[in-house]
DNA sequence: CTTGTCGGTTCTCTCTTTGTTCTCTACAGT
DNA sequence: ACTGTAGAGAACAAAGAGAGAACCGACAAG
C-alpha cells in the first residue's frame, strides 16, 4: 500500500482535528481552512483517502467526509475490534482496546485485529482465540481469507474465490462446505494479512 | 550480497535517522543534508541500496526513499535463531537477525523466534513458514509443544506427554505417529509460548 | 410541481516538484 | 592504463498540487 503524500497527510490531520465537531464539515470549509480556492483539487485528496481505506467513501451525500475507524491514530498497536465467527456478525469488543502488533504482520495500509470464534478455518491453522490482522480493503485476489459481510448481515472469515457471476467461499474445514453467493451478496470488508496466537 | 562502500553506509545512517520522520525525504533534501549537488549522483546510490534489499524500489514516486524491513534496525525483538523441522537439527540463519514480537505473544523468561519447516503439526494450526516464539527451558507441562532435542542430534517441534519411563513426542499430522523415548534420550530446549504467521 | 441553491463529483488544463537516466569528469588503488 | 567509487550537471518523464468549469442529486422555498 502506498503511504500518504504530505498534502493527503495535512488533510488527514485536518479531519481528525474535525472528528471532534458535531458536523462532519462540507468540501468548502474545508478549502477555506486549508487555503484552497477549488473543491475540485480538494475532492481529489479526499479520494485518495478513500482509497487508503482512511476515510468513508460517501456516495453523493452531503457532509459524508466521516473518517474510518482505521483511521483513528494507532498511537500503539493496533485496535482490536472485535470477534468474528462463521455466521454471526462482528461481535464488537465493550471497551476501546488496542493490541501490539509486529511491523512484519502489518501492510502499510490501514487495519485492525479481530479475534476468531470457531473452528471453520482451522484447516488454514486459523484456530479458536486465534488473532488475525485485518488489512481494510474492499477487494481481494482469490486465494485470499478475508472478511466477508454476507447481505450485510453476517461476517464471516472465509478463503475467497471469486469467478464471474459468482463469489465462492471457502471455509477450510471439511466439516464445512464451501458456500457460493451471488457477487451482489457479498461485501468484502477485509483481508487477513497475519495471524497471532498465543500458548 | 556485496558489502556497501563507504558512502553508501552514510546514506544508509542517513536514511536511518530519517525513519523517525512523518515523510520520507525527497532527493533534494538528502542531497543538501548529505553535501551534495546532484541528484543524479545521489540516485545511484540510492539504486545500490534498492539492489542490496536494503531501501524498497519507488517506481516514480515522490518521496519514495523508504527502508524495508530488513534495513530497520529493531533494537527490541527477539532473535531469529534459525529454522526449525521435525527430523533435523535447527538450521542457523546465516546472519544474526531479530524480529519483533508483541509482549502478548512471550512471556516474562527469554525467549526466542524460530521458523517452522515442514507440517508436522499442521492440525495445531502451526504451518510451514511460520514464526513460533519459544521460551528458554528445560522443562515443560504435559500438552505442552516444546522444541525437543533427541539424541542431541535432532530438534523437532511436538506436542508433549510425559510419564513415568517414557517420553511420547506427538506430532498433530494424522500422517506422522507419536514416537516414544526413554526419558533420557529427549532434552527439552524450550516451550512453544506464541506464534506468528504473515501472508 | 417547479425552481434555485448547496454541496459533492468529474473533468481538463496548468505549473512545479521530484525521480530517473544520461554523459562527462575526477581520483584513488591495484 | 585499468577499474571501481564519487560527483556534477543536463535533459526527460511523471507525480503532486491546484484552478476552474461543468454536471448532477438532494433539499428547501416559492
Amino acid at each position: 500500500m502506498r503511504s500518504l503524500t504530505p498534502r493527503q497527510q495535512d488533510l488527514l490531520d485536518y479531519l481528525r482535528g474535525c472528528a471532534a465537531e458535531e458536523h462532519a464539515p462540507t468540501l468548502d470549509t474545508i478549502c477555506r481552512d486549508m487555503g484552497l480556492r477549488s473543491r475540485g483539487s480538494l475532492h481529489k485528496h479526499i479520494r485518495a483517502l478513500v482509497a487508503a481505506g482512511l476515510v468513508e467513501p460517501m456516495g453523493g451525500q452531503h457532509r459524508g467526509v466521516r473518517l474510518t475507524q482505521a483511521a483513528i491514530p494507532d498511537e500503539d498497536g493496533l485496535p482490536l475490534l472485535g470477534r468474528i465467527a462463521a455466521g454471526r456478525p462482528i461481535e464488537a469488543v465493550t471497551h476501546d482496546s488496542r493490541i501490539q502488533v509486529p511491523a512484519a504482520l502489518r501492510t502499510q495500509g490501514p487495519c485492525y485485529v479481530l479475534e476468531v470464534r470457531g473452528d471453520s478455518m482451522s484447516d488454514d491453522g486459523i484456530l479458536d482465540g486465534d488473532w488475525v490482522v485485518v488489512e481494510q480493503r474492499d477487494h481481494a485476489r482469490n486465494g485470499e481469507v478475508v472478511v466477508a459481510l454476507v447481505d450485510d448481515e453476517e461476517a464471516t472469515l472465509k478463503r475467497i474465490e471469486q469467478r464471474p457471476g459468482v463469489v465462492r467461499l471457502h471455509p477450510a474445514n471439511a466439516a464445512y462446505a464451501p458456500l457460493d453467493y451471488h457477487p451482489g451478496r457479498v461485501r468484502i470488508q477485509g483481508v487477513v494479512v497475519g495471524q497471532m496466537r498465543r500458548y
